[in-house]
DNA sequence: CGGGATCCTAGTTGATACTG
DNA sequence: CAGTATCAACTAGGATCCCG
C-alpha cells in the first residue's frame, strides 16, 4: 500500500521537509502547477498534441472557448515554451501553433492524469450522487 | 517522436472523434480534470498521501490556505470519493482526514506531473523571462 | 484570418467574526 | 478543535466591437 505512495514521488512533501521554515509557500512546482492547471492549458496542449494547429481550427475543435481565452492562454503556454507560434506571411496570413519539445514532454504526465480520468471519472459522478443524498 | 504522443492515450482527442457532434464540450473526463485543477485540491491529496492529518494539522502543513478553501476543498474531495472524513467523539472533537483507495490512486498520475514540474520549472521560468524581454 | 481593446458579470477567494 | 456564516475583494472568463 506504500509502495505507491513511494512510486509517486512526493516532490512537494519532500521540498516542505527539506526547506523547514519555509514550508510549502515557497515551493517552486506549485508555480508550475498552477499555470498548469487553469481552466484550457490542459485542453489546449492535448488538441495540440495530434499535431500542428491554426488559431480559428482551434477553435473549431475547441468549440467552448471564448477568442479571448484563447488568445490568453496560448500567448501563455508560448511564454512558458510549451507552445511555439509560427506567422506565415499569407494573406489572409494564417499563424501556426505547435508543441515545443518540452510541450511534447508533458503529454505524458497528462496522459496518465486523463487515462485515470477515464478509469474514475465513472466512481467520481457515482461517489457525488451518493454524498449528495445526504 | 509519435511515440510519445501514442503513449500518452489521447482520451480527449479520442472522445472527440468517436463522438461526431458532440465534440470536446461534453466529453466526462474535463469534468474531472476540471475539479481536479483547481487552486488546492492537488496541494490537499499530496498532503494527506503522507498519511492521515487533522484539520488543524493540515492548515499548519499548507500555510496559505485559508480556512474556508480548506473546509471546502476538502468537502468536494470527500464527496468525489477521493477523501474519507472520520470524526473521534473526543472532547474537544477531533477530525481525521485520509485518502480514500481511490484518492491514493491519483497519487501515481500526480506524482509524474510534479515530477515532471521539477524537472522543468527551470525552463519554464527562464523561458518566461526571455519571452518578457521581448 | 488572427487577433487587440473594452466592458461587464459570475464565480472564486480571503478576512473577520462567531459557535458547538 | 473544527468548523459555519457573512461580507468584501479579486479576477477569470465571456460578450462585443474593432482592426490590419
Amino acid at each position: 500500500m506504500l509502495s505507491a505512495l513511494e512510486e509517486a514521488g512526493l516532490y512537494i512533501a519532500k521540498w516542505a521537509e527539506q526547506n523547514s521554515g519555509g514550508s510549502l509557500t515557497d515551493c517552486p512546482v506549485r508555480g508550475v502547477l498552477d499555470r498548469i492547471s487553469d481552466k484550457w492549458s490542459m485542453l489546449l496542449v492535448m488538441t495540440l498534441a495530434d499535431g500542428p494547429r491554426r488559431f480559428n481550427q482551434i477553435r473549431r475543435e475547441v468549440p467552448d472557448i471564448s477568442q479571448k481565452m484563447l488568445t490568453q492562454t496560448l500567448r501563455d503556454l508560448q511564454r512558458d515554451g510549451l507552445v511555439a507560434r509560427r506567422v506565415y506571411d499569407t494573406k489572409p496570413p494564417s499563424v501556426e501553433y505547435r508543441l515545443t519539445p518540452m510541450g511534447e514532454s508533458i503529454i505524458v504526465p497528462f496522459g496518465h492524469l486523463i487515462e485515470w480520468a477515464s478509469e474514475n471519472h465513472r466512481r467520481i459522478t457515482a461517489s457525488r450522487v451518493e454524498f449528495d443524498a445526504a
